[in-house]
DNA sequence: CGACGTGTTGAAGGAGCTCAATCTAAGTGG
DNA sequence: CCACTTAGATTGAGCTCCTTCAACACGTCG
């Protein structure tokens, strides 16, 4: 059941075996529900099965700050569980599958199994990794560098699970979403929008996106996939 | 040497010994010296003894951004080393001391005492809350905000290390390094400080930095502290 | 059909940026 | 101990990117 799409990491049989065996109990999201909610105490994880999520806080004044974006195969919330305390929250974004893993069995095979730990400690390092390059992105870039910025990351991100392809995909957030997502206005994320197709970088329609010329794009974003972290690194020795 | 400053969640004796048993080299670096740079291999982790260091990336364009800050006790880099390739750079504050301590070593220690690695782990977490945190103000909080926000976080801290007192400070940040931090211009810091001390939230004297009113400089950056995860978490029973 | 969520567009205003000059503190060499 | 240098802090003026407010369009769904 459990796809072990963490093998960007080498596992071996037993290995993989151990992750299929944990324990678990499959749940079925719609759209806008909550798997987390901030202060929340949670003592277990959620692996995103099929169907996409995002990790949001909001700010004292009610404005929203989406920080993060899953797909499937992703262990969405080690964080929030390991830590046993809920600083922010997470919504699935459309109709998604997820299985919920307590805590403990993720922990006792972590140390079990020294590759497996390696494999989610090493998850958790990648999911800092993309924090940064949002702060760099939300920090240092315009409106439309930004809208392009996320978007190669999507493109990248759905093609390396085979759910599309880097210039042709399709993903369903809404522009209020995006503009949570990058620090702007909808109306803004509209315009720039509008931008990147008036300049013929991409074409959209109904939340499917083309990229015109991928070179351009990427150049428009200041992209550059390292940070995802998609190849393996080195033998990452236990 | 090695402060077990991780201690955080629980360990015992045996334990902290063997984290004080760590093989490492003890560095001093100077003002502005890197720990590590940007699309370099690194095989090593750095352990901070004393004084501070913050995380940058730079853009195409050449803007930078500090995406953290590191204080006496924290391990910069597990996330760089662990990674085995940095998509970040780490720079010295002011005058340093560092312990350095192989990969390798820290990977054994980590498996082959689950608390202190689950401690480990719990620390790269942290580091991820932290950068959430990060997102938020600056995606979605205005330019005095920003700032004080990012004050009270140094209060905090500092206070929680002994270095000083959440309500007066010494921290040797260039404004326009905390412009990097903030995603404004160094203009536009030096004018949201004087914005602050205007309204008696605080007062500054050669980077040392006098709080009027805490409570009032925590509500005008909208800060919780929660985020900071400082007081132990339950058990984290592994 | 009406209503609601989402996308689109216009107009006006402002927070923050850019450019550039000035000031200050802390070195540095003599 | 002083003239010279330099990094950083400060201030002003003008401009722009992005926001705000508001209206309207469109598709879906009850």
């Amino acid at each position: 059941m459990l796809r072990k799409l963490q093998l960007w990491k080498q596992l071996d049989a037993t290995e993989a075996q151990a992750i299929l065996a944990l324990p678990h109990e499959l749940r079925t999201f719609e759209r806008d529900a909550y798997l987390v909610r901030e202060r929340q105490k949670v003592d277990h994880s959620c692996l995103l099965i099929s169907g996409f999520a995002f990790r949001q806080k909001i700010g004292r004044n009610g404005a929203r700050s989406i920080n993060a974006v899953h797909m499937q195969g992703d262990i969405v919330d080690l964080q929030n569980s390991l830590l046993g305390y809920a600083d922010h929250s997470v919504q699935v974004l459309s109709r998604a599958e997820v299985a919920y893993i307590p805590r403990k069995a993720i922990v006792d095979l972590a140390f079990r199994m020294p590759n497996v730990g390696m494999a989610m400690w090493y998850d958790t390092l990648v999911d800092g990794s993309v924090f940064r390059e949002w702060i760099l992105n939300i920090a240092r870039r315009s409106g439309e560098k930004r809208i392009a910025h996320l978007l190669c990351e999507f493109g990248v991100r759905l093609e390396s699970l085979g759910l599309g392809s880097r210039s042709s995909y399709q993903f369903p957030m809404t522009q209020e979403q995006l503009a949570d997502a990058t620090g702007l206005t909808p109306v803004h994320v509209n315009r720039s929008l509008k931008g990147l197709e008036k300049r013929g970088l991409i074409s959209r329609a109904m939340r499917h996106v083309t990229v015109g010329d991928w070179e351009k794009l990427r150049r428009a974003g200041d992209f550059d996939d390292a940070y995802l972290h998609l190849e393996h690194a080195e033998p990452s020795s236990v």
